[in-house]
DNA sequence: ACACTCTCAAATTTTACTTCA
DNA sequence: CTTGAAGTAAAATTTGAGAGT
C-alpha cells in the first residue's frame, strides 16, 4: 500500500508514486495550505513471498489495478460529500456510496447479511471472489487513516505522528523493494507481530474494522478455554482462533481482558472482605476500650476488693472478649452464653473480687487454653 | 551490549447494548 | 410505541515493561 501524506501544498507530496497520480485540478487548488494524501495500489506482495510474476498474474486476475487516488483535505473548505445511506442499510458499512452505486462484483455481497464475527475471514473470502477486496479508496481513506493511526504496527507516538507514519511507510516501501517485507525498523514504530501484518492486510483490504460482539457460543468456548488455562501459548491461540473463526489477535485480546476482569472481580471481593474485617475490628476495639474503662473504674472506685460482691468476668472464646458483671450472688458454676453476632457459644468464668486484674488475666489465659 | 520480537498488565477509549424517563 | 440520554459491559487500543533470541 502506498500512502503519502503531506502538509502544505498538495503537489509537494514526497513519495514518488504520487507522480503516477493524474494531476487533478481541484476546486480548492488556490488554497495554499491543506492536507494532501495519496493512496495507491500496492506494488507489493501481501505475503511477501510471492514473485513479481505471481503478483502480475494476480493483478491480471483481479482486473486492472485501481489507479492511485489523491485526496486533498482542506481546513475549512466546504467539501461536497456524497450522501450515503444509513449504515444499517449497507451490508458492508465500510463500502463507499460510490462503490455501492457502481455495478460490479462487489454487488454480489449487497443485501447479504454479514456474519458479524467473521469480519475478516469472510471479507477475505469476498476479496478472493473478487468482492470487496479493494473498495473505492475515496471515502474510505479518512477512516483508513484513522485506523492506521491506531494500528499497532503503525503506532504513532504523540510527537510527529504524521512524520513518523511517513517514515514508516517509506521504510516499508524500501523494505518491499528490496524484498524484505516484514519488520520495519523505526524508533517510533512498535514491533510488528504477525497479527499486525494481519491487521495491515485488513487495511489493505479496505476493511474498517468495527468492534465485534462475540457470539454466545464463541464466548462460552473462550470461557471454557479460560478455565483450562489463563494464558495462551501461540499454538493454542492460533488453534482457538481457527476454531472460533476469529483473528488470533481477537483471541489474545479476549484473554487479556478476561484476566483483567478476573483480577478486578477478585479485587472487589478482597476489598469487601477487608471492609468487613475492618468493621469487625473496629467494633471489637470499641468493646475492648469500653472494657478497659470499666475495669479501670472498678479499680479506682473499689480499692478494697474484699468488700465487694463477687464479680463474674465473662469471656467469649470466639471473640476473646472479657466482660465484668457484678453479681449479687457469686457463683462458681459456669454459665453458657451465646454470642449474638457470631452465634457461637461461650462460657462464663467466675472470678471473685479478691482477685486482682492480673490474676483475672491469668485465669483468662488458662480458660483460653482449656477451650 | 544492542536490536528486535513477543507477551503481558494497566489504563484508557470506543462501541454495542440495555434501561428508563 | 418511539426516542434519546445515561449507564454498562466488553472489545479494542495505547503504553510501558520484561523476557527471550
Amino acid at each position: 500500500m502506498d500512502l503519502a501524506l503531506s502538509l502544505g501544498e498538495k503537489s509537494k507530496a514526497p513519495l514518488t508514486f504520487l507522480d503516477k497520480i493524474q494531476p487533478q485540478k481541484t476546486r480548492f487548488e488556490k488554497v495554499s495550505l491543506g492536507f494532501c494524501m495519496g493512496l495507491g495500489e500496492p506494488h507489493i506482495s501481501r505475503t511477501g513471498s510471492r514473485s513479481k510474476g505471481e503478483e502480475e498474474e494476480e493483478e491480471e486476475k483481479s482486473g486492472s489495478s485501481d489507479p492511485p487516488v489523491q485526496l486533498d483535505l482542506l481546513p475549512v473548505a466546504p467539501v461536497q460529500r456524497n450522501i450515503q445511506p444509513p449504515s444499517h442499510m449497507i451490508p458492508f458499512p465500510w463500502l463507499t456510496a460510490n462503490l455501492l452505486g457502481e455495478p460490479g462484483p462487489s454487488h454480489k455481497a449487497a443485501g447479504r447479511e454479514v456474519e458479524v464475527n467473521r469480519g475478516r475471514s469472510l471479507a477475505a473470502e469476498e476479496g478472493e471472489d473478487g468482492g470487496v477486496q479493494h473498495s473505492s479508496p475515496n471515502s474510505t481513506v479518512s477512516s483508513l487513516i484513522q485506523n492506521m493511526d491506531h494500528r499497532r504496527g503503525y503506532n504513532c507516538r504523540r510527537e510527529s505522528e504524521m512524520t513518523s507514519l511517513l517514515v514508516v511507510l517509506n521504510n516499508h516501501d524500501q523494505a518491499v523493494e528490496t524484498g524484505q517485507r516484514g519488520h520495519v525498523s523505526n524508533s517510533n514504530s512498535r514491533a510488528r507481530s504477525t497479527d499486525d501484518q494481519d491487521d495491515e492486510e485488513d487495511i489493505i483490504n479496505g476493511l474498517n474494522r468495527k468492534k465485534l460482539r462475540l457470539s454466545k457460543e464463541q464466548s462460552a468456548f473462550l470461557e471454557d478455554s479460560f478455565k483450562e488455562h489463563k494464558t495462551l501459548n501461540p499454538k493454542q491461540k492460533l488453534a482457538l482462533a481457527k476454531q472460533l473463526n476469529l483473528r488470533p489477535r481477537q483471541v489474545e485480546v479476549w484473554f487479556q481482558n478476561r484476566r483483567a476482569r478476573t483480577k478486578l472481580k477478585q479485587t472487589e471481593v478482597d476489598c469487601e472482605y477487608l471492609k468487613k474485617w475492618c468493621e469487625t475490628l473496629t467494633e471489637e476495639n470499641r468493646r475492648l476500650q469500653k472494657e478497659v474503662q470499666e475495669l479501670r473504674a472498678l479499680k479506682t472506685s473499689q480499692p478494697f476488693y474484699m468488700q465487694l460482691p463477687a464479680t463474674t468476668l465473662t469471656m467469649c472464646p470466639s471473640c476473646e472478649r472479657v466482660a465484668s458483671t457484678a453479681t449479687a450472688n457469686a457463683t462458681t458454676a459456669t454459665t453458657t452464653n451465646v454470642d449474638a453476632s457470631t452465634g457461637t457459644k461461650s462460657r462464663s468464668y467466675p472470678f471473685t473480687t479478691s482477685q486482682t486484674e492480673a490474676q483475672a488475666q491469668t485465669q483468662i489465659q488458662q480458660a483460653r487454653s482449656l477451650d
